[in-house]
DNA sequence: TTAGGGTTAG
């Protein structure tokens, strides 16, 4: 189209009109600008007439018009040609690969849709279909609605075809209520509804629901087809259920010639996501040579990274000479689950450096990256980046991610900003859990309460993740009475039984709060069996609190579950705070002998300049000496046991966060708060010296440990010395 | 003398 004709002109020109139409099929681009070009008018809601009785009306788009038009805004890579292989790629045991480019389908133009509808002189059975599904890629279901209300009116519903692409947007708007109420309603069901019902259990995580459905197909006579079972693996993948996915292998085996891609894909993917790498390879490896694509790459890749073996999931990827945004998150995400988050933000930076777009998935898990990393100004960049391309206001996906990282990286104000930017109304339970969750870790216990209460006025229901951070805020604040209330509202007040993390929160609640015997009760009456994390956070309690005999009690429950020994060194610890150092010796030796597992080494970093730093023990020996003639004098009086994660240092005074804060006082802006992030806990005598520290070099200081965070600042600890 | 609905990878 070399000239731009004018929507005047058209109107007078049927036959040009036509011929553009036709000119349609060439696909949807096309069709977008042929759109633009015929400047559909605007009219009233379905069902109304407001857009028929407007002043000199434009001539009505004829109905086969409108068929050719709506068909070309749907059209999608199943009516193209095979394009030709674009690249191969070879996975580890030299099977040669080749990608179809997957990214052909043209921008939607679901509005556009509507509009033409719109301008219909009489829309029929045909048309529907076309209709909803447009529909079903709208932001909201508002139109939807209102499509289905003049369905119902002009007697369409009972078209099966109608009626299933009807079901199917219930189910696109999560309402599976609205889905299945529909579904019961079709006297004539076929596969294609059983289908769409399915898929839409299975999106949602709803197993049972959806296995059922699929026990009453075999038992109809409607046959599943490749759709049934691409669904029920998707399904068996997600919850990486792998007896469940043989299961409907074998069903697929006997019922169904394995054919089609997708098919072939979900089998890779179900394998894969399971873990089972040699199943999922065998699948892999039936993929016919042009049927290798990006899809079951990044399957293999996401399954090999989740298995931790990173080295082959990175051949995989290196070697996808095109590589989309999906295998980009896959490798990012992989690196970052394997704990090497770093490696994960370099492959994000090398990602733009490529030229290839991230997309809003591609920057959330690169932002999780960032808050497991501490990267305080790789947060800020992809928060700036975020804002120019889909800015968090609107996109939720991105904001929870955003609140989540910037809480994780101590800046718990502008995590704040983010959310409060949100729209009330918009704002959805995880962007909540994000929030309420940063502000525990912060322990800005009321405040997470107030944000906590927000949640029902907006009518959102808070989930097990929502209890978890509440009642974690309630146990970092020292907030036992609304703890109290809280746990005991779950499943009151919100129908949620409490799982075994929430019976943590409270032992920790209880048992932070000095409530040692109330604590010790509570697990003896929990509905579930407590296991050894439990009695270990009511042995921790025990000895802050200094209760030996309740620790001795806790700790023989905690031995039985634990055999190993495990984490004992609390009750050596507790055991020498009592002065009792021949016990305390007797159960450090029975540690010796039995607890032989490894534990992680201690270790701090502290951004400089932005870029990360993990090698400061080096760096830093001398920069403690300098510390220490400036006047800090290590407090060793109390050289403390349950510092167990760094027994094997000498000294507390190397410390690697220690290490950290020496060179935060010389790098660091005067001003600016020194951000030390730590993968264990701070111990007693770190936390008492940063609190002299912040004093003495009149610094605010903020830590990140296992646990929580700590504001020092003035000489004293946001956490009250309560952690 | 047709056409239309539902599916895979982070």
């Amino acid at each position: 189209m070399s000239h731009l004709i004018s929507g005047d002109e058209l109107e007078e020109n049927d036959d040009h009109r036509r011929r553009l139409c036709v000119s349609v099929f060439h696909g949807a681009d096309v069709a977008h600008r042929v759109l633009g070009i015929l400047q559909v008018p605007r009219s009233g809601p379905p069902g109304s007439r407001a857009g028929g009785r407007q002043r000199s009306p434009p001539p009505p788009v004829h109905r086969l018009q409108a068929r050719h038009l709506l068909r070309a805004l749907q059209f999608d890579l199943r009516s193209r040609p095979l394009p030709p292989p674009i690249f191969s790629a070879r996975l580890p045991g030299g099977l040669p690969v080749q990608h179809d480019d997957p990214r052909l389908c043209p921008d939607w133009a679901p509005s556009e849709a509507i509009a033409i509808f719109k301008s219909m002189s009489s829309p029929n059975n045909f048309t529907f279909p076309f209709l909803v599904s447009s529909c079903a890629k709208m932001p909201s279901p508002e139109t939807g609605l209102g499509v289905h209300c003049h369905i119902v009116k002009s007697g369409f519903d009972s078209d099966i075809f109608v009626a299933n692409s009807l079901v199917h947007f219930y189910s696109r708007f999560d309402d599976l209520g609205g889905a299945r109420q529909l579904f019961d309603e079709i006297p004539d069901r076929d596969a294609v509804t059983y289908n769409t019902v399915i898929n839409g259990y299975a999106r949602a995580g709803r197993a049972a629901e959806a296995l059922s459905l699929f026990k009453d197909m075999c038992q109809s006579e409607v046959l599943p087809d490749a759709y049934t079972f691409v669904s029920l693996l998707s399904l068996s993948s997600s919850m990486a259920d792998l007896p469940t996915g043989r299961f409907i292998h074998q069903l697929m085996y006997k019922n169904l010639p394995v054919s089609g891609v997708l098919l072939k894909n979900a089998l890779v993917d179900m394998y894969a996501k399971c873990g089972e790498m040699k199943a999922a390879k065998r699948a892999f490896a039936a993929l016919g040579p042009r049927e290798i694509s990006a899809p079951a790459i990044s399957s293999m890749i996401t399954g090999y990274a989740g298995r931790g073996e990173v080295q082959i999931a990175r051949k995989l990827f290196d070697d996808m000479p095109v590589k989309d945004s999906i295998a980009w998150t896959a490798i990012i995400g992989g690196y970052s689950r394997a704990g090497r988050h770093r490696e994960a933000l370099e492959l994000f930076l090398e990602m733009e450096a490529s030229g290839a777009e991230p997309d809003e998935v591609t920057v959330s898990v690169a932002l999780s990256a960032c808050a497991q990393a501490g990267a305080v100004e790789m947060v800020k960049r992809l928060h700036r980046c975020a804002e120019k391309k889909s800015p968090p206001r609107r996109n939720l996906v991105l904001a929870t991610a955003i609140v989540d990282a910037y809480a994780k990286c101590g800046l718990v104000a502008a995590a704040t900003d983010v959310f409060r930017g949100v729209d009330g109304k918009s704002k959805t339970v995880p962007l909540f859990n994000a929030m309420i969750s940063g502000l525990a870790q912060h322990g800005l216990g009321v405040e997470a309460l107030a944000t906590f209460r927000e949640m029902a006025p907006l009518n959102l229901n808070p989930d097990e993740t929502t209890f978890t951070a509440v009642l974690c805020a309630c146990s970092h604040s020292g907030l036992i009475e609304e703890g109290k209330k809280i746990f005991n509202s779950m499943s009151t007040d919100h129908g949620i039984r409490p799982q075994l993390e929430h019976y943590g929160c409270m032992v920790d609640l209880l048992g932070r709060g000095g409530l040692l015997k109330e604590a010790f009760g509570f697990i003896d009456e929990m509905p579930i069996e407590p296991n050894s994390v439990i009695w270990h956070s009511l042995l921790a309690a025990c000895r802050i609190h200094g209760d030996i005999s309740t620790g001795e009690a806790a700790a023989r429950r905690f031995l039985l579950l634990s055999p190993d020994g495990g984490s004992c060194v609390l009750l050596s610890g507790m055991l020498a705070d009592a002065q009792r150092w021949e016990d305390s010796t007797n159960v450090r030796r029975l540690i010796g002998r039995n607890g032989n597992q490894k534990k992680p080494a201690g270790w701090s970093y502290i951004e400089w300049n932005g870029s990360l730093n993990q090698e400061i023990y080096r760096k830093l020996e001398e920069m403690a000496a300098q510390l220490k003639s400036a006047g800090y004098v290590p407090s060793t009086e109390r050289v403390s046991f349950d510092i167990d994660e760094e027994e094997k240092e000498v000294a507390v005074l190397h410390h690697s966060e220690k290490l950290a804060l020496a060179f935060g006082l010389i790098t660091v802006d005067p001003g600016a708060a020194i951000r030390i992030f730590k993968n264990l806990r701070l111990c007693n005598d770190c936390h008492s010296s940063f609190k002299i520290v912040s004093k003495a070099y009149g610094r605010e200081i903020i830590v990140r440990d296992r646990i929580r965070f700590h504001h020092m600042r003035e000489g004293s600890c946001s956490c009250r010395d309560y952690w």
